[in-house]
DNA sequence: GTCTATAATACGATAGAC
DNA sequence: GTCTATCGTATTATAGAC
């Protein structure tokens, strides 16, 4: 049966993103993901020969669609980018808060702590970070930004936002997460008029 | 004998802590610190009983005095407190470099790992935290921004720091540091002036 | 394809000789 | 105070019955 509602490939999947979200790569241990996904053992290595590392490069590149197409969708639905991505921001919070603090940045704890240790996760985390970094960049071109300008400032803005996101987590607080909404906002409105003021 | 030109306790705590910075506090084992450091294990749980748990609150302890007293030589030592955090940036940056993005960041990896996991290690994060807070926005007040704004503004600023540090290391590069310099220089400044305009 | 039992190894921590 | 040998218990991964 390669089929059912929820195969149970997806189940180890699902279950791998959250603990690895909320604990990281290395706290996770394969026995607590079959554990909480009720899949024996050697099912496990059977749908992922590869192991522990092949798990999480397929639960990076499934979180990296799932998160790129979010923030596509909501930069398409706000005609104004910046207050778009004030949105995101405020969502993240949320949903951090929901959680107790432990679900709202699926790839930070993971990125850091393969950065520079594990080759393949770290080649999975630059492909999903630059996806997104591709999207945003885009709206803010549709919006008025220059091409650099763009560029530059997605980055500056995903920092700020995986920044945002340790700082509440750490402080169990959606505070930082707000501050961060609201800066960027006044930051971003002002900066864009600015650009927009050049073009005329 | 409790006095030699560096004790072995602070040959220990000074492993930990660079382990800590590049592997993060679950992949670094206690085996590896004893073997990097020289330590026999019997040495290592006579000057830490509490064990790994013990030791990493006491290398964030350490690190947190380093680098909140760093943030306020470079504050003190530039009379304008925004040109001071673009260097201190640049300053990570090279050393993010230098140890092939391995280090540059101390807490970030570990706060992450422990934000919701250990109770001990978190708060230590949190203190580490609040203090480079407390000074930065120090600084920000005594360069004519409101205490509301300064305070606001260096969580905003941290965050940048802490996620430009993420992004740095999951590239390999420079330039999320430098683009977030140059973004921050400009907009503190245009900020600052802001504010001082509506004083006078 | 599915699952259990187990291998091989590493972990943090301790006991006890010196 | 200093160090070595070792204890349980984790870990990832596999072998082999069904």
């Amino acid at each position: 049966m390669s089929c059912e509602t929820v195969s149970k490939r997806d189940q180890i999947l699902r279950t791998a993103w959250r603990l690895f979200e909320s604990q990281g790569y290395h706290a996770t241990g394969i026995n607590q993901i079959i554990k909480e996904s009720g899949v024996p053992k050697g099912s496990f290595y059977h749908y992922f020969p590869e192991g522990k590392e092949g798990l999480a490069v397929e639960a990076i590149e499934a979180i990296s669609e799932g998160i790129s197409n979010k923030l596509d969708e909501v930069c398409t639905s706000q005609d104004d980018s910046v207050v778009a991505m004030a949105g995101m921001i405020r969502h993240i919070a949320q949903r951090l808060e929901e959680t107790g603090y432990r679900e709202g940045g699926p790839l930070t704890t993971v990125a850091l702590e393969t950065a520079t240790t594990n080759e393949r996760i770290n080649e999975a985390c630059q492909q999903a970070y630059g996806k997104l970094h591709g999207v945003l960049a885009g709206h803010l071109e549709e919006d008025g930004f220059t091409p650099d300008d763009a560029a530059e400032l997605s980055t500056t803005i995903l920092a700020g936002i995986e920044g945002g996101i340790l700082f509440s987590r750490t402080f169990h607080s959606t505070r930082p997460m707000e501050q961060l909404a609201r800066q960027l906002e006044e930051t971003l409105t002002r900066q864009r008029n600015q650009a927009r003021e050049q073009v005329t």
